[in-house]
DNA sequence: TTATTAATTTTGGTATACCTAAAAGTTAAT
DNA sequence: ATTAACTTTTAGGTATACCAAAATTAATAA
């Protein structure tokens, strides 16, 4: 198997599990990575003869200890690489995320290690995602998606699910970006969406959206 | 074909074409790529097909305009990111050859000047080599080899041919460093290796090795 | 429990990018 | 002009990574 195939599913794998808590299904996999469900079943065989995760027919998949490892390793270079994009050249958070897809796949320790140093080691990505330390430790957050809030509370923003240019460019044009402040004002009956104030003025944030978005209560 | 083969062949047919005025062989390509003369043959094929190179079978290859546009964008970006890991991430001249024989293929035009602003605009590498600006134009210059200077000459050393590390780091050794002035001293009769005078010491350099050293007279 | 629906796997097939070995073509030497 | 040496191409084959369609298995609803 091509590396960057394999790299794409243990990632993907990884971003789906959950911290390896969740057995992910082919379905997930299929979708994630935008390919048909056949191929999905191979890859996940020839994943279980390399050792990487455990696939247990018509179940579901987990990542073994060394594909844990290596999908740390992969999570760690696209965060790193998107931190410094945007820390050190520039970039958008919403632009980074496309350029993170294929550096991630560039093998150099070094390299990775030095732009770490250079942004002086950060826990954090310009999404709010936690980056692994050359040793693969990661911390874990206990924050809440937006979604599962309630009316009246004091809520910090921390991060998003979704890193799409399009998602990216609609919270920064309601100045939802990480750390900013809200309050929740209510959620609409009819569809569910939450109306919360953020810089003073009311935003109206679908049930979609609003899955995409982590905060931490005040 | 898949970007990546396709960057390689349209890199390496350009490397050996000197800027289009040579034809190139397949054994020349089989040699620089490791791969075997005829997974060449099909490859050409194809990339004839593509419209990116001119193949006449048994004959030889050479760009059409449309592949030498890409091979200098390919060019420009394995040269750029060399540029980048030495004066901003503080690499090695000879370990940056293979970082960024990936690097190349991440196709990014913001990023890529993005990086050559950072760096100012450099027009040539760590390793010498000319770098194609943003629309492809590149500073021709009339250099020449080591391996044709003639005894008693002061020259200027402005490149190397060679990326490899063990080649670099032997020319390290040396102090054979872009911008060392040397004296050539003779060459010996019996197997034409080159003795000259570097930082007042004197160093002995094989025919190999003087086929990839660039100067200038003085 | 038995349909119905949905997810997964199997089957058969494509395109890419390599390979080895053999055949054909080219170049150079006698 | 032949032979010999080398290069290139053809023929036949492998592994990867995908696909669509059909068959199977699992989950859900009636
Ligand atoms: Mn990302
Ligand atoms: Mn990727
Ligand atoms: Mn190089
Ligand atoms: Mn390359």
């Amino acid at each position: 198997m091509r590396t960057e195939t394999v790299e794409n599913y243990l990632k993907t794998i990884y971003n789906l599990s959950s911290d390896n808590t969740l057995v992910v299904t082919n379905q997930q996999l299929a979708d994630k990575l935008s390919i048909n469900p056949a191929s999905v079943t191979e890859a996940l065989r020839k994943l279980h003869e390399l050792k990487y995760v455990i696939y247990e027919k018509s179940y579901g998949t987990r990542l073994t200890t060394a594909g844990s490892k290596l999908a740390l390793g992969i999570v760690r270079r696209h965060r790193i690489w998107e931190t410094y994009l945007v820390k050190e050249l520039g970039f958008g958070w919403d632009e980074v995320h496309v350029i993170a897809e294929e550096l991630e796949h560039v093998q150099n320790d070094k390299l990775i290690n030095k732009l770490a140093e250079i942004l002086g080691n950060p826990v954090y990505d310009p999404h709010g995602d936690p980056i692994p330390d050359a040793k693969g430790k990661i911390l874990k957050s206990n924050f809440i998606k937006l979604s599962e809030t309630k009316p009246k509370g004091n809520y910090k923003v921390m991060g998003v699910i979704d890193h799409s240019t399009a998602f990216l460019k609609y919270l920064d044009k309601h100045q939802l970006i990480i750390g900013a402040t809200i309050t929740i004002k209510t959620i609409e009956e009819f569809d569910n969406s939450i109306i919360l104030i953020c810089q003073k003025k009311d935003v109206n944030i679908s049930p979609k959206a609003a899955e995409c978005i982590i905060v931490q209560a005040l």
